[in-house]
DNA sequence: ACCTGCGGGTTTTTT
DNA sequence: ACCCGCAGGT
């Protein structure tokens, strides 16, 4: 290996071994900002580069975006070089594909879809209601979060029923059958199933062992300490023969717990793998001196954390700033106006400012105070667009065409817009389809032989199945076969979903919704334009093929997908969708005890301490600039409430942050009291008169409630309440 | 068949 | 505060 080229150029020697680690397993342990993505692909560009095939290489990510980025930066780094056949993919990504090759073998259906959260939902209540049991005891939540422990653990409905032992696990192991059912006749999988029925495979079969495991020689899998059990039984199956398993990852950073990914993965790698090479990447290359302190500081507090000593060259730089806001408004709009500084004085540009919160709700008051302040902002919500009512709405019908046993989507369309096929119509049949064991579809189209139905909706059936149809014919004509975009604008027109917003019959027409519809057509656009660039299977395609890849991919985006750097605005997002990238300037807002450590997690101490990390994953974000919002007020669900700051914030060495005053809300309370007192007669410029009751306290600011004549009750606040007292013997009284 | 209004429930995080 | 399901009216 005499020319190991620029690939080691400006590595620290701990990054330098694992990019030259050839063979068996290995270790690395990275802590935020040491350039975990820089040894990773660098290391494989030197296996081209030492004549490893591309095409055994397997690299595996949670998100597309890692899986683009480190795509990205392998191709930078090989230059021209053919890297045709190098598998990077996420893990579901990766099934998915691996499902679909070996479909009949895996006795899965070769067109499966891929269920999303609201299809879950939606197959989980009709589940519920298929084993015989009340959806008021069985909310959907609850038994897709069982039915999900469950796959992730790969035990079938089966293996659930025979270890049950109570009421409630059996009725788990009745629902988690009847989802199954449902799963099955409508040619679906979950997320859970993608990888389940992998793990399962390649548990069981050896000779399908065998084949990934000579086919990807060299397996790579990034944030390992976040893999579940089934994500660990297909890595560890893959590397058995060989052992080449390098995984990426750092137990400070695993905040995935509570959807099954499990620690103890990395935490026994070594043991797993005898002999296996350790690394750990100790520097970092990220942030500046007082925001590693300040994080490393924080993490220190959790028992499970393994001390280690991590430093950075960058210089001391700025101390992370904690602020204590009124409510959630000033908050925001603390953040906005540190940003706009941040951004007019030290010329940081908006896309490298990001905010981030412990729950998606929070985004909201943000957006407004970003919106007010002219600031150009992007909340990372990927999944948003394709959740907007009319997107699902379109999206049922591309589905139905790819798969027509999907009975979720075709009840969800079959009378949108209203098309007189009505309730009483679809319970005959789903009588039928039940009975015949068809789906939904299938059922539709023999519906002269359901008698119950009448005239009008077998008229009205009929129009809708030669509308599917003429669908059908023009996606398989061998001429002028349209393109995704021609069949989606088509769809929309003909199925009179555009139309449903345009002429709406109480007046105006909806014009977000419609222009949500026509993006949809350019999201196909897109599509169709990406076809021929970035695709390994070259295979030739129809447009059945195209569709179902478009379906997937729709299917399989995270939250942090969307981000885009390119643009010019202040990112917004879930500290969960935060892991993995860097900012100049970050923002964690909601610092409070119940948001951060979220109350859920109280009396858990692996749970705090997995919000401890979650914590520790937000702060070391930031490169030069941390603020760490409070509300000490906050409306949540409609009811306001007190805030107590997060314990987290005390856990922060005090030397290494700047801590700002917090506004004392009790500030004006004594102003008004002097002059009046409970029972006094005061006037009020626009209530008139009326008599003082009590003083009160909001974490606003002191209030004085008055019983009006007029208006009765009111409680104003004190500071402004412009209160004459007056005397008892005013004519009014 | 569809719309409206009311009441009950409420998992934060996501592939 | 908001979403969802259901009853009752059009």
């Amino acid at each position: 290996m005499a020319t190991d080229s620029t690939l080691l150029e400006g590595l620290t020697d701990p990054q330098r071994e694992a990019v030259v680690h050839h063979e068996g397993p290995m270790l690395v342990l990275a802590g935020p900002g040491s350039g975990k993505t820089t040894a990773v692909t660098r290391r494989i560009a030197l296996l081209l580069e030492r004549g490893v095939s591309p095409w055994s290489i397997l690299a595996l990510t949670f998100t597309n975006k890692a899986a683009g980025e480190m795509r990205e930066r392998v191709r930078r780094l090989t230059g021209g070089r053919d890297t045709r056949g190098l598998t990077i993919a996420t893990f579901h990504a990766f099934a998915a594909r691996q499902l679909r090759m070996a479909s009949d073998r895996l006795g899965v259906p070769e067109d499966f879809t891929i269920f999303d959260a609201a299809d879950q939902k939606a197959a989980a209540k009709q589940a519920v209601i298929e084993a015989g049991l009340e959806t008021s005891n069985w909310p959907p939540a609850s038994v897709l979060s069982a039915i999900g422990q469950a796959k992730q653990q790969l035990l079938g409905p089966e293996e659930v029923e025979r270890n049950a032992g109570d009421f409630y696990t059996r009725s788990v192991a009745r629902i988690y059958k009847a989802y199954q059912k449902i799963l099955k006749r409508s040619h679906a999988l979950d997320f859970d199933d993608l990888l389940r029925l992998l793990a399962t495979a390649l548990r069981d079969d050896a000779s399908l062992r065998e084949q990934l495991g000579s086919r990807f020689a060299y397996l790579m899998v990034d944030e390992y300490q976040d893999t579940n059990h089934a994500q660990f039984v297909i890595a560890s199956a893959i590397a058995a023969s060989h052992g080449n398993i390098c995984v990426v990852g750092d137990p400070d950073q695993s905040i995935y717990a509570w959807r099954g990914a499990d620690i103890s993965n990395i935490l026994d790698f070594e043991s797993q793998y005898a002999g296996a090479t350790a690394i750990s990447l100790g520097q970092n290359f990220r942030s500046t001196e007082h925001i590693v302190q300040a994080s490393s500081g924080l993490i220190a507090h959790n028992e499970s954390h393994r001390a280690r000593t991590l430093h950075t060259e960058l210089g001391a730089g700025d101390r992370p700033i904690l602020f204590a806001s009124l409510d959630e408004h000033a908050e925001a709009k603390e953040v906005v106006d540190r940003f706009k500084r941040l951004h007019d004085e030290d010329s940081i540009p908006w896309n490298e400012m990001a905010v981030l919160y412990r729950m998606n709700a929070f985004s909201r008051v943000v957006e407004d105070a970003f919106r007010t302040a002219g600031v150009p902002y992007l909340v990372a919500r990927g999944t948003a667009f394709y959740q907007r009512k009319e997107i699902k709405d379109a999206m049922a019908y591309l589905r139905l065409l790819r798969n027509e046993a999907d009975d979720i989507s075709l009840r969800r369309i079959i009378n949108v817009p209203t098309r007189g096929i009505g309730g009483t119509t679809m319970d005959h049949v789903e009588r039928f389809a039940a009975r015949h064991d068809l789906s939904l579809m299938a059922a539709i189209r023999r519906r002269s032989e359901i008698e119950a139905i009448s005239r009008r909706a077998a008229t009205s059936i009929d129009r809708f199945l030669a509308m599917v149809d003429g669908w059908h014919r023009a996606m398989s004509a061998s001429l002028m076969m349209p393109s995704l975009a021609e069949l989606v604008a088509r769809v929309l027109d003909e199925s009179g979903l555009e139309k449903a917003h345009r002429a709406k019959p109480g007046g105006e027409e909806d014009t977000e919704r419609i222009a949500n519809l026509q993006e949809l057509v350019s999201a196909a656009a897109d599509r169709d334009a990406l076809q021929d660039v970035d695709r390994d299977d070259q295979m030739p395609t129809g447009l059945e093929v195209q569709l179902a890849a478009w379906l997937e991919a729709i299917a399989l985006v995270a939250d942090a997908d969307t981000i885009d750097p390119e643009q010019g605005a202040v990112t917004l997002m879930t500290l969960h969708a935060a892991k993995g990238l860097e900012f100049d300037a970050v923002a964690i807002i909601g610092c409070e005890q119940g948001v951060l450590p979220h109350s859920r997690a109280f009396d858990d101490l692996s749970q705090l301490e997995e919000e401890r990390r979650l914590c520790y994953v937000g702060m070391t974000r930031a490169r030069r600039r941390l603020l760490l919002g409070r509300a000490m007020s906050r409306t949540q669900r409609g009811i306001q409430e007190r805030q107590a700051g997060s314990q987290f914030l005390d856990e922060i060495p005090p030397e290494a942050v700047r801590v700002l005053e917090p506004e004392d809300p009790w500030a004006s309370a004594s102003r008004v009291r002097l002059d009046v007192h409970p029972g006094q007669p005061v006037r009020h410029p626009r209530f008139g008169l009326g008599r003082v009751v009590r003083f009160g306290r909001r974490p606003q600011g002191a209030t004085v409630t008055v019983d009006f004549v007029e208006f009765g009750a009111r409680t104003l606040p004190a500071a402004h309440a412009a209160l004459e007292p007056t005397d008892a013997s005013d004519p009014a009284f």
